[in-house]
DNA sequence: ATGCCAAGTGCTACTCGGTGCCAGTTTGCT
DNA sequence: AGCAAACTGGCACCGAGTAGCACTTGGCAT
């Protein structure tokens, strides 16, 4: 997923199996001695990859801990072009797109996905390091509509903020998503698609917000 | 800024000194020779203080790189509480805080300000560091809501919305404020305020921006 | 098959951001 | 003056991330 044009599918294979390892070990043991008593020499020896490899799979820990929350954005971004094929209100598009991928995501990604979300909650450099990955998308959101839409002034803006609601509502949903008591078990897909649905539903009320 | 209720003034103002003297050393650093070519180590050096002191005083290398925008959102969460004693639509009244705080700045601020916010669009760790404030802000911004509006469902999410596109329109006002030629000698606090509001203000109807 | 080439791998050794420790100093208060 | 608590700096240390290089391995043309 960081950048391996490579030939074809036997060696991308070999380096999909070691990302996951990675991740598969990583992610629990993050949750059971926390991530920073967690040294990416001990995961490297536990996955049998050589630390070198590592960052070359890798964009660091940091990525590592967010490779399922990380994975959404970068499979979004991945297929923008299709996903603004559609018509109709830029949130509302973006919305459908979000609960597409997740919807694609490989079976038993609900599991790790909680784990990682668990983590960014917990640790705040985690947590902003997911925001990069959202930071991208944006950017690349950005850049499609203005050349979409070139002419129409502020679409640059509009776009930003677009997108800064879309991972606004991103994030709240993953939040109480995982924060449901027995979620590293029962979390479903189908729920995150819901709540997702349901914060960005209410966006656009939600900027009239009032103080008494 | 990190957390020194200590005594009251006179060791204070050391400590004050010091940072100021940390940042003005950096910021031209960083802006003349490259983020990661200038070490921790060879600042304070240049600025006298112990590496020790150095991380009491900041939180890190990239704390002290966005110091100037960093300080904006730590005052705004510290005097959250007046802030939000207006009435009236929830991001009208942060964008008032906001502008309000910028206007209070120290002198000379727009110089550093300025450098910070290269920085921080050009080195994406540094970026991520600064959207952690953000998103401390915004945690405050919610509890408080949700402590007076306790009663009216989504509040919490309404709340995190308005800060999402808060933060946006303000990211979205440094960046253009400082990509202007010759911001580094003639940008003005007034102007940035400017563009804030105007950000700010444009917000609600680029939710509505649609794909033709 | 065979054999070449590029891509990927693993090692060692290093840099640098960040922290724990501790003894020494400063400061506020009485 | 004198005490306790907070602050300081120096040092040793840890762990993330990188550089360089020799080596293996998969892909591919013949």
């Amino acid at each position: 997923m960081t950048t391996q044009p490579a030939t074809g599918t036997l060696r991308s294979r070999r380096i999909a199996r070691s990302r996951q390892r990675l991740v598969e070990v990583a992610l629990p043991a993050f949750a059971e001695r926390g991530y920073d008593a967690v040294t990416v020499d001990w995961l490297c020896d536990q996955a049998e990859v050589s630390k070198r490899s590592f960052f070359r799979y890798f964009d660091g820990k940091e990525d590592l801990a967010l490779t399922p929350l990380n994975d959404v954005w970068r499979t979004l971004i991945a297929d923008l072009d299709a996903a603004l094929a559609r018509s109709g209100p830029l949130l509302e598009v973006l919305a459908a797109a979000l609960v597409d991928v997740i919807e694609r995501m490989p079976p038993g990604w609900e599991r790790l996905a909680v784990l990682s979300a668990r983590l960014s909650g917990t640790n705040p450099v985690i947590d902003a390091a997911g925001m990069l990955v959202c930071e991208r998308f944006t950017q690349q959101v950005v850049d499609a509509i203005v050349a979409r839409l070139s002419g129409s002034s502020g679409a640059d803006l509009s776009a930003r903020i677009v997108c800064a609601v879309a991972v606004a509502g991103h994030r709240a949903a993953v939040d109480t998503w995982q924060s449901a008591p027995d979620a590293g078990t029962t979390a479903t897909r189908a729920e995150l698609c819901a709540l997702l649905r349901a914060s960005l539903a209410a966006a656009p009320a939600a900027l009239e917000i009032r103080l008494p």
